[in-house]
DNA sequence: GTCAGGTCCATGCGTTCGCAACAACATCCC
DNA sequence: GGGATGTTGTTGCGAACGCATGGACCTGAC
């Protein structure tokens, strides 16, 4: 242990080391950009942007295939702005449907139609062709599973650590 | 191993299964979502969006401080003419120079300038501190050095495998 | 040399995005 | 109840993006 983290824990704090923690963030931010570039360029998502796509899957794995606005809006990296008008579409388009939610007046409830759904199951199908073939290829089972366990973990600490105040 | 993985086999390939491959790839999303929003809504970006301070970042490692528009692309999720453009708006901020490149009177070379390099260190200091909160503060430093194995590794091979025919 | 095909970058144009402001409702405290 | 404050979603508008296209240049075959 260098100096630089002995004087981190004397603060309080365990934090591993800078360089590593950059690193790691540089490594794991390069291998999602190059897998999305990949999986941008598969001739798998008809009509939808791979955003939409998301949603669409998303809302999916909800209870009833349906979720509010807000909720949806804490998983994406859209601004609350753009998802409302990225729901706007979809609804156009006959995948969702905009509904009120019970006991808040304000919410909207956005829930997969039958068409959504199948659409969303359509495009998964392939899409997971791809992961197997880019991700599966890439590690083996193993592998998957510590990725799989550091990257939630990783989520999850992260969550509970307020902002700098 | 399952009947599935042991038919891939058969064929030739050696896929980890279906289901660990698309929950490590969604693992992973969605902590790189996580953590990127968290990094967006810090107040350490000055007059920069994300994507133009990544150009600088990436400029700040080539070789001369400078790389094609091409090589650019490469690292980026933005499509070509999208990167064009920023990188204009980068020139007209005095941030990068453009200028030719030798033996290609095609290419354009980005260059970073000496402001742009400072604003990119100034920049760069203040992130790598939110990185060392969240992710140093996440994980330890022998899951850090797993997880930047396993990403690298994950580029490489995905890198190797080719687009589907 | 020159012509065909490929690469690299820029530009026109419609779409999508983020920011700021706003409207509507919920909650809390009195 | 009634106003102050916080939350949830929408709208106006300028900025940024992606797609399609075009121009300039490189490469290879003849």
């Amino acid at each position: 242990m260098d100096l630089t983290e002995e004087l981190q824990m004397t603060q309080g704090h365990e934090l591993a080391g800078t360089r590593a923690a950059a690193e790691a963030w540089e490594s794991l931010f390069r291998a999602q950009v190059a897998l999305m570039r990949r999986f941008q360029r598969d001739d798998v998502w008809g009509p939808l942007s791979i955003r939409e796509y998301d949603v669409l899957f998303t809302l999916s794995r909800c209870p009833g295939r349906s979720a509010r606005l807000k909720e949806l809006g804490e998983g994406s990296l859209l601004t609350q702005p753009s998802l409302s008008r990225l729901v706007e579409r979809l609804e156009a388009d006959g995948l969702v449907t905009r509904g009120p939610v019970p006991d808040d007046a304000r919410g909207v409830a956005v829930t997969l139609t039958d068409e959504g759904a199948r659409m969303q199951r359509e495009i998964g199908r392939r899409h997971v062709r791809s992961i197997r073939r880019l991700v599966g290829g890439a590690l083996d089972a193993d592998e998957l599973a510590t990725l799989q366990a550091l990257t939630d973990k990783l989520r999850a600490a992260q969550a509970a650590i307020p902002d700098p105040s």
